[in-house]
This record gives C-alpha cells, structure tokens and sequence, in this order.
DNA sequence: TTGAAAGCGCTAACAA
DNA sequence: TTGTTAGCGCTTTCAA
C-alpha cells in the first residue's frame, strides 16, 4: 500500500526527481523527449502526486471550506451540488460540514477549516449571531457568506433580494384579488427573515392592506413548526384569504395542517411560499413561490471566492440576486375583489 | 494574514519548538508546568495547528472521500448528512464529490482523493461497471461501498436486504389483498435493482401470482423517468390493482401521472415505493414504502471504513441491514381476494 | 524534562 | 536542459 513517489520515478528513470517535477508541473526548462519519457514511466508505476506535499511548499490547498446547517435540507443539497460543481471545475474540491445552524458550532468549524490551510471557505450562516462569532477569523481566511443578507457588513456576501422577493409575493397575491393576507413565520435574528418581513410590510402599505403576522419563535423553520404553529392558527376563526409563508418548508407544514382541518388549498386559502425546494414542484404538493436562484447563488458565490483567493482582494462584495415568482397551483384568484371568503372553523 | 506556526510560538515561550509541538500533541514527556505555560501562549497568539504539515509526518490527513452520485438527491443527501455527523464525531472530515452515477468520473474522483491522501474512500457507486473501472485502485486504498450490493465480490460493502425488501412489499400488497401486481422500472446494471426483482419474483411465486413487470430503460431512476414511463402505462387499459415501484422517485413520477389521467390513489390503485426518501412523507403524498435505514447504512459504512483504516485490515466484509416497511397512505386494501378492479383507459 | 536534527514528498531558486 | 539544495510546518527519534 507503500505509495510511490517522485524519487521512485526518478531512480526507475535514471534522472534527477526534481526533473521528474519539472515534467510533472508542466514546467517549460524541460525537453519534451525527456518529458514524456517521465510521464509514460510515471504511468507505469501507478505514480499519483501527493497533493498534500504539494500543498506544503505551494501554500494552497485547492480546498474549499462549506459550511453549511444541513445537506439533510433540500434547500442546502441543492446549493452544495451546485458549489461542488462550480469548484470542481475551476480545480477546487469541497470540505463539507454541517453546523446545525449553530454559530458555536460555525466558529469550531471555521478553526477546524483553518488548520485543515482550506483556501477559503464559504458559509451559510445561521443567523447574525455567526457573524460576531466569526469576525475574529474572517481576516485570517477569505470568507464569502451565501443565502444571508449581511447588509451593510464589510464582507462578502451573496444572496437574494429577499426584500423584493416578499414584495413580489404580496404584488401576486393582491393582483389575484386578495386583500386579507398573512405573513406566516415571522423570525428574528437572520436579516433574511427581516428584509422578507419589511417587504411584506412595505408591499401592504403600497397597497394599502393591514399587515398580519403570525410569527415563529423557534430558531428555524422547518415543516415539522410550520405545521404546529398552523395548527394553531387553524383552531381559530380564519380571517384571511391567503397566507404568505417566510419559507417553503413552512408552506408545507401549512398544507399538512391544512389537510387535517379540511381546509383547502387552493380552495379556501391560497398559500404562497419562499425558495422554491424542490419539495414544491413534486406531484400533489404544486407550491407556488418565490424562487431563490440556487444555482446562481452558488456560482456566484464561488466565483466571489475564488476572485478573493487569487487576486488577494482586501475589499468586499455585495451580491443581490434576482428573485422569481414560480406559479404554480397553490394560488387561486379571489372571486370579485371586494368578495372575502372566510374559512376555518367557527 | 500570515500564520503562526510552531516556530514563532516557540520563540515567544522560550523554548525548542519540539517543547511546543510536545504541548500540543499531548506528550507525556513534558512537564505539566511548560505544557500548560505554551498552551496559554497558543492561545494568546492564535496558534492553530497546521493540519497538512502534520499529514505529511503522520501519514494520514483524517481526512475521507466521499463520492456520490449527488448531493442534490433526498436519499443521498441524507446519507451524507449521516456520513459528515459519524466521521466527525470520530475525528474525521469529508471531501464531497458528485459523480453523476458516471463510472469515469468516479475513477477520476479516486486518483483525486488519492492524491489527496485520504484516508479512505466511501463510494456510492453508479453500477456493476463501477467495480470494473475501479478495481485497480482498491488495492491502494481502504475503500467502502455504500448503498449497492456487490454480492460476492471481495470488497467491503454496506447496503440494506433488497431482495427481503421486495419480497415484505409484495407481501404486504398481497396480505390487502392485491393479486395484480406491477413491477414498475425494472433496471440493469445495479445489483441493488436486480435483487429487488429478483426479491419480487420470488414473492409472486411464493404466493402464486403471475409477476408483471415495467422495465426502465434509462441508466438511472427519476419522477421525471418514472413519469415519462407511467404515461404510458397509462395510456393502456390497466390490468393491475397495485404498483411496486422500484423506487421512490419512480412512485413519485407515477403519483404525478396517475392525477393527470385520473387515476386515483390509493382508490383506484394502490402504489408501493422503496428507498422511503424524505419526499414521501410530505402532505398530500403520503407513499407508503420500504425503507432503506439511511442513518444505520451511514453508520455502519463510516464504522467498517475507520476498522479497516486504524486496524489494517485485509479482509473484507459485507453488511445486510434489514429494511423496514413504512405504511403511509398510498396502499389500500382490496375488498374480497377474489374480487378483480380495472382502472385506467378502456 | 528538554533540545537538536532528520525527514514526510514536493516545488523552486540557484548552479552547472 | 538538468542536478543540487533549501525549505514548507510539523512529529519523532536520539542525545543531553
């Protein structure tokens, strides 16, 4: 299992190994007989470079650090697939962790990552909090934030314009005749629940209907909350006619709840969510939403990153994506815009 | 942005930088006093080990390669959740790539993760054709198939029963009273779907029912194939009152189809999946299927990789799990074993 | 208990 | 065009 190395090479080919280097590195003060010569014995004897060493002298590990809460989450998967195939094609491989959306966890990982000389690391932050936790590494390491809106932060960071995203979700919703609309699973402590939220805010008062709220105290969202705050909203009189949820996975848990109340979507109660997982689009389900652009998130993100790491830029950048309305059948327009429908129990 | 290494510490606490090192590795050779003197100064100057400087002595980067098909996949990324929590917890990290169940890619991921040094290799492997191009590599590092039956090949393996799966579907089928039994997306080239025909048949035999199958003909399982493949069952007169599918993601695309022909489920046709990824257990889906213990594989596989990399195992070993059958709400019991129901197109 | 020194496998500066 | 050599940051003998 003893591995083979550029001495071996160089003893079976009769030259020096740092020869052996130079025609492995591409290096031009090489003859091409000689190089080639090299390489088919390097073929021979099962030769593959040893990265690590290489790294050592190079001081580049062509490593990524992504942390992110969970690739156990729709949303999450689909960011990392779509990183580790931006890096790997720019030469880069991933070290993947998962925080569980807990900073101190973040701040363990982000030494972890720094011993383990990652040339940069990206992170899905799980809220504010990661950001005081983290800023004592951010200027040993380059660092790019995805998915969090760290707004006025003098780092890089990239995501969606959640802000005009939750504008875009009221604008859909009233132009479908509803004026009774509630911003479902409020959340403090991530600015993209914030700006998701002043949207929402912003967009009612555009046109003229009273916000509601219907907050989540948990930490995060997920269907499993979503479903038990819905459950107890729906044990009351209902007064709106759709509900916009701060994520997909919220909207989903809403379905569930709904179901069992016999409250139909989108029957009753239209129901608009935000990121657009995958889980929407699956058969039966039909979730419109608000689309994060996932796999522009990751491309940009990475290319931020890469841009930080090899032209050593000390600045920052703010990258704010473009959301999308994704219709599909969980909406449905109100009959007569003056009409209200009332449903849940009485 | 320069980092402090063993040297400058050294230097500061006034000692050799092998009395640093001692501090930091846990030597017993150094006394109590020093130790806890450097360790302070460690911290008071940020010192973080360099973990690749240490690889290179210790001969090993703690370090695993995993390779997946992708991330951006329920069953898999659930798998890599539980493969990133069972290797740290054991000291370890994980480079992630994505093979796209293409046989080249994973053998240019294993001369990667071998340059890479890692310690070993977890592989969710495309096929059969797998083992083939990768052959060559196994002897060089300790390596671990997750998820696929290799049946007797002499390489460690990790993958549920998925003959005894297909056979407690059928079963259950059979035991509501279905006697017409689908087989739907029937694969070659993976073991893992052969032995699950293989299981049904069995079954059907064991009961006396006459198999039906619907072959797959495209590498890989999806809604989008399963679909494209339920469309045109459907387009037939249907003779079956339940439909196994080979995978969830099938029984997902044929969710879809059955509700844009109208055929109810579980009232007109009950549907049987495997895998029992997250999707089925959304609201409004509900697939009732057999289970695959992702968590269990994830461990076990991570378990057998580490005994075979710290104990230097030779051998090889292969692990069954058990499946588990997981009732949700697409199966419905037939009315009298006697009594025939024909849905779909007359 | 501590220090000095070798060496992990490689790249790159310098010499020849 | 090629060889010699230093050194990347660390662990680990061997000496003291």
């Amino acid at each position: 299992m003893k591995n083979v190395t550029i001495k071996d090479v160089a003893k079976a080919a009769g030259v020096s190994y740092s020869t052996v280097s130079r025609a492995l590195t591409g290096s031009p003060e090489i003859s091409e007989e000689t190089r080639s010569r090299i390489l088919q014995i390097c073929k021979e004897m099962n030769y593959t470079v040893n990265t690590v060493a290489r790294s050592m002298v190079k001081k580049s590990t062509k490593l990524l650090g992504l942390i992110i809460p969970s690739v156990n989450n729709p949303f999450m998967s689909e960011l990392a697939y779509h990183i580790d195939r931006q890096a790997r094609a720019r030469g880069y491989n991933i070290i993947l962790c998962n925080s569980s959306r807990d900073p101190e966890q973040e701040r363990e990982l982000f030494e972890l990552m720094i011993g383990r000389q990652v040339d940069g690391i990206l992170l899905s932050p799980a809220g504010m909090e990661s950001y005081e936790k983290l800023y004592p590494y951010l200027s040993r390491i380059p660092t790019v934030f995805i998915g969090e809106n760290l707004r006025e932060m003098p780092e890089s960071y990239v995501s969606v314009d959640n802000f005009r995203g939750a504008q875009m979700g009221v604008e859909y919703l009233y132009k479908l005749g509803h004026r009774e609309i509630l911003y479902f699973g409020r959340r403090r402590g991530s600015t993209t629940h914030q700006l998701r939220a002043e949207g929402y805010a912003a967009a009612c008062e555009h046109y003229g209907l009273t916000p509601h709220y219907c907050n989540n105290s948990f930490s995060s969202s997920s269907i499993k909350y979503g479903y038990q705050l819905a459950k107890q909203l729906f044990s009351q009189e209902l007064r709106y006619t759709a509900i916009f949820a701060a994520t997909d996975t919220n909207a989903l848990g809403i379905m569930q709840a709904a179901e069992e109340v016999n409250i139909r979507i989108p029957g009753d109660l239209s129901l608009l969510g935000f990121d657009n997982i995958r889980d929407g689009s699956l058969p039966r389900i039909g979730l419109s939403t608000i689309e994060q652009p996932k796999k522009m998130l990751a491309s940009v993100a990475v290319e931020t990153l890469l841009d930080k790491i090899q032209n050593d830029r000390d600045g920052y950048s703010h990258r704010i994506l473009s959301p999308a309305l994704v219709e599909r059948s969980s909406c449905a327009p109100l009959r007569g815009v003056t009409e209200r429908s009332f449903v849940g129990k009485r």
